[in-house]
RNA sequence: GGCCCCUUCGUCUAGCGGUCAGGACGUAGCCCUCUCACGGCUAAAACACGGGUUCGAUUCCCGUAGGGGUCACCA
């Protein structure tokens, strides 16, 4: 059974390779399913095969058309859209049916006139008792039907003899008792197929040959295998790939903040190849790479290298990867996006001109508008403790020196600016850090920024004296003070 | 609890019988410097534990401990 095929094993290897994403639409595209998907997308892209989609939405009351639509926003900015058209699981509902009655007819499977209730009287039982339970139907050999009318479910009629196993790509070669696999059901009593059924029906249909999804779905796969054995289709290659936990190590959930990619784009200010990178690292990696374009994974990737145990999320290591995309990214792109955060109208050019200045200094796109703010807002900036703090009457005295000496200027390049507040600290003898730390505090308002000379630049003359001017201190005043 | 899976620096990982156990994030220090960043350099930091197998185990096997997943007419 095993293969040397490095697509894996199993009747799948001599088929196109065609992989696929089948979210239920939980609200949004959560940060776990993003990864899986870009597992799917990219293993289909290695092998120059299908990536499909497919929305499980066979839970007609956690269905919302909102929450399929966050999923796809999500899978679109992250640039994982289906080679196709995704199917919708719901629409397949007399496919799934028509698949539960072959089974029936071929006694692979039975009516089971089991009750709900019944069920759980004996789970209660068997919990009270404290032995495991098991589906135990009395119907699985009685061939009778039940009385005209009552209610009933479809189960598959499952081994018990034996054992299943599956050489996973990831998991490796994992084996369990057929004992273990109870008689599921297929088709509840209204006639609307169960996820396991919808799953193998649905993959098989797609022609999906590689099911590549969490590793909270192995124990699924020996139930899958079971209906996929008695219809005589052929089996997948699977690859259970681990959860991704939180910092704190449990299973990831609300309390651990972000879950959405949505989250992590709006709230966070977070670049799509940034994640893209991140999800990659996280469980996988190739020797020392960090840096990971989308062409060099699609290369690289390899299910092989997938690690086996459980990764926790880590923003910082993220973050740090937006700083760098953000850094590399288009400064148009940059102005565009840190614009449509700040909400109101700003001058586009200016916030373009000023990105290569303003982009080494933010790992995420709110600390980008925030560092931008001191350009767009007009008119002198308030000051922050630090800068006032800084702003002394010896500060304020110093400002005024420098617009006088600036006020002379009329090039206003940076080379220029530079050299002139240069030669006149060195007339005050001063360091020039002494002038420009007033200057930025007056320029900016903080007391950090940009470089002092492309701040002045960035300003302009006009804005730049007028904001010097707003905090300096004249000789006059000063006279007036003594007094 | 039954079954299944996992275990290398704090975190993500490289390693696939013999390595000074490598890289990255984070942390600390230094350099660069008008501030903050960027960048560069340096440092501290890991093979969970116990048995085997072997000339030799981080690497292979078995236990222990810890963590995770799963046990629906949910997906």
């Amino acid at each position: 059974m095993a293969s040397a095929d490095a697509t894996g094993g199993g009747a799948a290897e001599s088929r196109p390779v065609v992989t696929r994403f089948a979210p239920s639409p939980t609200g949004y595209l959560h940060i776990g399913g993003a990864r899986t998907a870009l597992f799917n997308w990219l293993f289909a892209r290695h092998h120059g095969g299908k990536y499909l989609l497919r929305i499980e939405d066979t839970d007609r009351a956690r269905s919302t058309d909102a929450a399929i639509a966050a999923i796809h926003d999500g899978l679109e900015w992250l640039g994982l859209g289906g080679d196709e058209p995704a199917v919708y699981q719901f629409a397949r509902t007399a496919r799934h049916a028509e698949i539960a009655q072959m089974l029936l007819d071929s006694g692979h499977a039975y009516r089971c006139y089991l009750t709900p209730e019944e069920l759980a009287e004996r789970r209660a039982l068997a919990q009270a008792e404290r032995r495991p339970f098991r589906i135990d139907s009395e119907w699985r050999d009685c061939h009778a039907q039940g009385p005209a009318g009552t209610p009933f479910v479809i189960r598959i009629r499952a081994p018990r003899e034996g054992e299943t196993v599956i050489d996973d790509l990831v998991q490796g070669r994992v084996a369990v008792s057929n004992a273990e696999i109870d008689d599921f059901v297929l088709l509840r009593s209204d006639g609307t197929p169960t996820y396991m059924l919808a799953v193998v029906v649905d993959d098989h249909d797609m022609a999906v040959t590689h099911v590549i999804r969490g590793d909270d779905h192995l124990n699924n796969a020996f139930r899958q295998l079971v209906i996929l054995r008695a219809l005589g289709w052929p089996e997948p290659a699977y690859a259970h790939v681990p959860l991704i936990h939180g910092a704190d190590g449990a299973k990831l959930s609300k309390r651990h903040g972000a879950l959405g990619v949505d989250a992590y784009r709006d709230d966070l200010g977070i670049l799509p190849e940034a994640l893209f990178n991140y999800l990659l690292r996280l469980g996988w990696g190739h020797g020392d790479d960090e840096i990971i374009s989308r062409e060099q994974a699609i290369q690289w990737f390899d299910i092989a290298h997938v690690g086996k145990s459980p990764s926790r999320f880590d923003l910082a290591k993220l973050q740090n990867l937006n700083g760098h995309y953000m850094r590399e990214a288009d400064d148009g792109r940059l102005a565009h996006l840190v614009a449509q955060r700040i909400g109101y109208d700003v001058d586009l050019m200016l916030l373009e001109r000023a990105m290569p200045v303003l982009k080494v200094r933010a790992k995420d796109l709110n600390e980008l508008a925030t560092g931008a703010r001191f350009l767009i807002a007009p008119g002198p900036p308030p000051l922050d403790a630090k800068a006032e703090a800084l702003l002394s009457d010896e500060a304020r005295a110093l400002l005024g020196t420098i617009h006088e000496r600036l006020e002379a200027r009329v090039d206003w390049t940076s080379e220029d600016l530079e050299a002139t507040l240069k030669e006149l600290a060195e007339e005050l003898g001063l360091g020039l850090g002494k002038l420009a730390q007033p200057l930025r505090a007056a320029l900016t308002g903080q007391t950090t920024s940009p470089g002092i000379f492309d701040v002045l630049v960035l300003l302009g003359r006009g804005e730049s004296l007028a904001r010097i001017a707003a905090q300096a201190r004249t000789a006059a005043d000063l006279d007036s003070m003594k007094e």
